[in-house]
DNA sequence: CTGAAAGCGCTAACAT
DNA sequence: ATGTTAGCGCTTTCAG
């Protein structure tokens, strides 16, 4: 069964052919074909004959040809800034769900955040005639990248795929792209909320890439509760530190070394919020009792943290599948043009890092 | 520019292909494809004129005809149970990066642990042609799957692909696959030596999915450890429990109610180490003062378990690269035939959940 | 019910 | 330096 040969004795080298089959079982290419896709009447001895060639000669269909003789490939794309962030992995389980609930293979590819990189991986995934292209995550929201992709959501709907915005911006209405947020503004604006209505005043904002859309927003929501709650907003309070957990647990450590002039933490996400979190027990200080923490996402870790930790609930999987079930349906509908746009909520998780702060004296 | 049209004005529906831009270009189609290889003499002045219509048609080039007609698809494939297990995230991104150095396109699917899953997903790849179809983590290592999975390896082979098997044991000298492992049950080893170092001496075994072969693996290394160290093996010490967090957390409440047997515990995962601690502290037991907590794994949330849990580093990233690496080169030499294995290291990360057990009366 | 012919988009020989 | 021809593996007319 290993060495593979037709009925001449040749061994077939490689994948066996629709023809090596035809060959085999004496019958011609269309034959085979009719066969395996079971849509046309063939003989039952026929169809027994080339059964069995089928099996001896293990054949496996060529994806390519179909492709280009047919529908295309059925593929869905995405791309990501590293599958071990855990927000990230989860959209790629939500989106790899999805696809594979409706029959489609995901291509993917990581951009380490890098733009070039991601538009790389664009460029590789239009070649492959991906039925969808999935970007994940926040992005720097300049001119060019707004030029940029704006142009490869036309071409992708020119060629009859869908650019999909994914936890991203959108590049305007007639820009044809399907994009798929969640209210973060609101998330941060709630989670802020709490703090202030346990009665802090003095609410550190930490880490962030400033550059990034999301950080944008969720900073947005920080002062738009501030505001509401008669809260003044203070510059010193924004603390800039990068987007990870051991950057969040360095910089948390000199600003202790410094001075603590704050009561409670908003950390950006809950990797910093790890972060930061170790840096205050190390400095002697409990949480929640002395400061309060919060994070953003919502990510497995956060319940292991001590104290489990106080969060926004991001629907990172549900993103996912929305992302290929818009694209997906959407193109069935052969609508064409103008952006498709959904927004999911968010909702804060409590649990048992926040207190009121300490009385002074 | 967004809608393209030929020089006739005909709109061109769908992706510009070469006939297209020789079209507008007013070349051959081969032409047009030699300007793009750029591998052959082409007149300064046509290309130029070829450049243009590329440009302005948007040409994408198609990879399935490419795939077609030459050097297959350029792609590694790879199958993981769960892309938000961390553990498998980091086998992944050893994958995305070492693929994508090395121009290659990824494709992904996730099987939920289901061997047929996991088969289709094999067969997917199969038709796609892929480079290496690399498949990830422990399985059920019986008659049927090691069947299959032989006739899988040989017919990849056959077809000029490769079998890699990533986490997961050896099919037999004679399959023509590649295996990347870790040395497992030295890592358990090493790890129960730790405990028993310290004093322990009933140490309870505890988690993971008993049919699975990187248990069994684990658990060998542990007897091994305990009879060096001439401590006694006691079934009742072993501990079944599900593979993660949650079914951890309620094992270990449950066996907490029934009798408190054991100064250690040595979770075979460290996902099971942050169940067992969150029972362990929430029934008022410390760790490592009352009792000591050693996980499996190593991945980035043992950090942040409190205390920080001493455990077994495992390479996955570099597993993930070594398996990308090995199939690749191994194409390139076109060697044949043969098993190809490699076996990475473990060490044991110290951290603080490891105490002398305390001193009785 | 089955075969012959055409063609998807591309590249590599083989002519000019 | 460029065009013509052929063919990768498959499916879909169109004839019988």
């Amino acid at each position: 069964m290993t060495a593979q040969s037709d009925e001449a004795g040749r061994v077939v080298r490689g994948r066996a052919t629709l023809k090596d089959v035809a060959h085999r079982a004496g019958v011609s290419v269309p034959t085979v074909s009719r066969v395996i896709a079971g849509n046309y009447p063939v003989a039952t001895a026929t169809r027994r004959r080339v059964e069995k060639a089928l099996r001896e000669l293990d054949y496996v269909a060529n994806t390519h040809a179909r492709a280009l003789r047919g529908h295309g490939a059925r593929t869905v794309a995405f791309v990501l800034n590293d599958v071990r962030g855990p927000s990230f992995a989860q959209v790629a389980h939500g989106i790899e769900e999805e696809a594979s609930r409706r029959g489609r293979l995901c291509l993917v590819c990581v951009s380490g955040g890098d733009p070039g990189r991601e538009l790389d991986a664009v460029h590789a995934m239009r070649q492959q005639g991906a039925e969808a292209v999935i970007l994940i995550g926040g992005v720097k929201d300049d001119e060019p990248y707004r030029r940029q992709m704006s142009a490869i959501a036309q071409s992708l709907d020119q060629s009859g795929s869908r650019l999909v915005l994914c936890g991203r911006p959108s590049l305007g209405e007639s820009v044809p792209a399907t994009v798929v947020q969640y209210d973060n503004e609101e998330g941060a604006y709630a989670i802020t909320g709490r703090l202030l209505a346990a009665g802090h005043r003095r609410v550190l904002l930490f880490g962030g890439d400033a550059a990034l859309t999301t950080t944008a927003q969720r900073i947005a929501g920080y002062r738009r509760a501030l505001k509401d709650f008669g809260a003044a907003f203070d510059d010193s309070l924004i603390e800039k530190a990068a987007f990870d957990r051991g950057k969040a647990y360095v910089a948390m450590r000199e600003r202790l070394g410094r001075a603590r002039d704050f009561t409670a933490v908003f950390a950006l996400t809950d990797a910093v919020a790890a972060g930061a979190l170790r840096a205050l027990t190390e400095a002697g200080l409990a949480v929640p009792e002395d400061v309060s923490l919060v994070g953003f996402d919502d990510v497995p870790p956060a319940e292991d943290l001590r104290p489990r930790l106080t969060t926004v609930h991001v629907p990172y999987e549900e993103m996912g599948r929305a992302a290929v079930r818009l694209a997906l349906d959407r193109r069935e509908g052969t609508t064409t043009g103008a952006e498709q746009r959904i927004v999911l909520g968010t909702h804060v998780v409590v649990r048992d890092s926040v207190a009121r702060p300490p009385t002074v004296g």
